[in-house]
DNA sequence: AATGAAATCGACCAGCA
DNA sequence: TGCTGGTCGATTTCATT
């Protein structure tokens, strides 16, 4: 099947990606009677969805908490100017251990790490690892006090003037 | 079944969710030829994390570049301060279509948002509709150009002395 | 692209260590 | 509490439209 390319969906692949996006552990049957369509073409869809990579795949969200991973920190990484390297430095700093998300950006300060740990002790030794990664200059580093949303979700950013964007083609 | 507190696994369960976290698409077989338990056993310690809310959920992850939600932006949000809204806030950042992950952080700048769309335009009223929000001071945003790690999993942050501090208990 | 029937797999339960 | 084995119901697959 072809790879994922904008605007291969029809209405009803909409719906139900938005169904699933946020609790796929549900039955056939309820997604069935919920899109008004027979469990077989539920099931055919999805696998297209999932062929076709708009589908990445199928996870299971768990509970930071529980793990006593309770510390969270956003660290912005400035790195020494002799470019070439910074992909290399990107994909050393996802490395570390407690990093969660790493986005390299346009500006002065090149990278935004965000980590999550257990203890201040766990967080230094991150920012030591940071910091000992080669082209490293600088970090700099904020706590978080509060997530107020993250697991980010795709199908709520799309809607109105997205969608109409998708539907058109 | 009691609440998710920290400490309530054993190696076995550390295993089951290392494996799931990235991929729940697997069959109850692959789990158990993969950690030498019966497929009962496997179904038990699911139903039991999934009640004491470790995992606290089975989501579809979806590719954004599918609906052409290729543009991310990080944006540092700074609000006046009446004490007191900032939750108000917080709150209405995470509504803001696009915005996928509000952090309400110590420090000066108060709030980091990251958002998704599909062009300037869309971003641009982004960052419209966070400077209309009562009591937001000023924004500063930068693009993302690549995203070295998306995706936040927490299992990768478990390990060594996460474990072992979860373990002794 | 969707259907219905047949084969396969997962959910649940009673009982056991 | 943690696990087993078996039963029932759900899901996957495929021939057909």
């Amino acid at each position: 099947m072809a790879q994922a390319k904008v605007g291969d969906f029809d209405e009803m692949d909409l719906e139900l990606l938005r169904c699933i996006e946020a609790d796929f552990d549900v039955s056939l049957e309820t997604l069935s009677d919920e899109l008004d369509l027979s469990k077989s073409a539920i099931h055919y869809r999805l696998n297209n969805l999932k062929e076709s990579g708009v589908i990445r795949g199928v996870t299971a969200d768990l509970d930071p908490v529980s793990f006593g991973l309770d510390m969270v920190a956003i660290t912005e990484v400035a790195v020494t100017h002799e470019q070439g390297y910074s992909e290399d430095i990107g994909t050393s700093l996802a490395a570390v251990e407690g990093v969660e998300q790493v986005y390299y950006t346009m500006g002065d300060v090149d990278f935004v790490a965000i980590s999550r740990v257990q203890d201040r002790t766990q967080m230094n030794e991150v920012i030591e690892d940071m910091v000992a990664i080669d082209g490293v200059n600088e970090t700099s580093s904020r706590f978080v006090m509060d997530e107020i949303k993250s697991d980010p979700q795709i199908m709520p950013s799309v809607s109105d003037d997205v969608e109409a964007q998708l539907l058109e083609e």
